[in-house]
DNA sequence: TACAGAGTTTACCGAACGGTACAGAAAGAG
DNA sequence: CTCTTTCTGTACCGTTCGGTAAACTCTGTA
């Protein structure tokens, strides 16, 4: 394992945050240079796909994270009620209350979903599954669960996007609040 | 009042659709070319501002549809329980149950909200406040109608994002009927 | 029919785009 | 020290970008 200057997996979440600040269009060659503090030659020593190999890594690494964080928990965990607490807690963190956008939300609503539908699909699909068998097993009913996770992925999104054409970070806050408690009362 | 062969006001839908597709930066003036059958001279003929003036007439122009057929029906109606069950209807109608993907949402993801800030902002501060105003007088409690209107709004988004992403438009239909009748319940 | 102004075509501009080529700097291995 | 591999800076490529300029063609009016 040779440790070099920069690894190709430190990138990555540089990456990610400038696709979230610019858009994938709107992340040129030159931008992403400038906020990853790499030259041409390095970004494409290590993406040799260009642009599109960097958003690809990016999706594959944000669908990892939330697998590993949220989605696993909610589909193994001993305690499914503490797990869907901690998706709220790591949602909360991950979008840092409202302030961060949804990359792969964005990535949905922009053209370029069709370049990256596979991932993009994957990420809500597993979401919505995982967060319903969680339900499931906390004791909801099959058909309120899988109704009740669709609302929710839903509303996250929803509040990320309201709470940014608001310019409004609690919109964030009640939302998920009001998520959180709506969840909590299904499985009381 | 010239009757000409391309009318300024004609153009926008199609300026509407483009933008809707591709994004703002994904828009480029060749493709809006194309898909408007306007060369550039007749584009910066009417537009000339350019892509930012173009943007700006298209946000425009369904800031004024949503007042004139939501937020004006939703503030004055004198049956407010019938405007809430219009606005559900034209919502459906305008996004082609799910098909069509918000553009003033996209934008509020988009690294071009700082740009649009204001009618972006605008269209989502009508819409909440609009929905809230006939929730009121339809006998819904303030709060509630305060904190129900801004839940519809972001299942309303949530719904465009996830409906999108996942590639199936039931995802819509099922939140915006989920949603109607939430909102029925309330005002019962 | 002649004029005026709205609308359009076309050629063109400099800048920025994504991407390539390649020489050279770092850095671990023998 | 030297070799090899990994990484990086830079010059450059053709293409496309948003935008401009000006000559042209319509079309309604008088």
């Amino acid at each position: 394992m040779a440790k070099t200057i920069a690894e190709r997996a430190d990138v990555i979440p540089l990456l990610a945050e400038v696709f979230r600040e610019h858009g994938f269009e709107g992340a040129s060659i030159s931008v992403i240079g400038e906020q990853t503090g790499l030259g041409k030659g390095s970004l494409y020593h290590f993406f040799p796909g260009g642009k599109d190999e960097m958003a690809a890594a990016v999706l594959t690494e944000i669908g990892g994270w939330f697998e590993e964080e949220i989605y696993k928990p909610l589909r193994e965990a001993d305690d499914p009620r503490a797990a869907i607490d901690g998706m709220i807690g790591a949602v909360d963190d991950y979008f840092r209350s409202g302030r961060r956008v949804c990359l792969v939300g964005a990535f949905a609503l922009d053209n370029v979903r069709d370049r990256f539908a596979a991932a993009v699909k994957a990420y809500f699909a597993e979401w919505r599954s995982a967060l319903a068998s969680a339900l499931d097993r906390a004791g909801s009913a099959p058909d309120l669960a899988r109704s009740l996770s669709e609302e929710t992925v839903i509303a996250i999104q929803g509040a990320l996007v309201l709470s940014r054409a608001l310019d409004d970070p609690t919109v964030f806050s009640r939302s998920l609040e009001s998520t959180r408690a709506k969840l909590a009362t299904a499985i009381a």
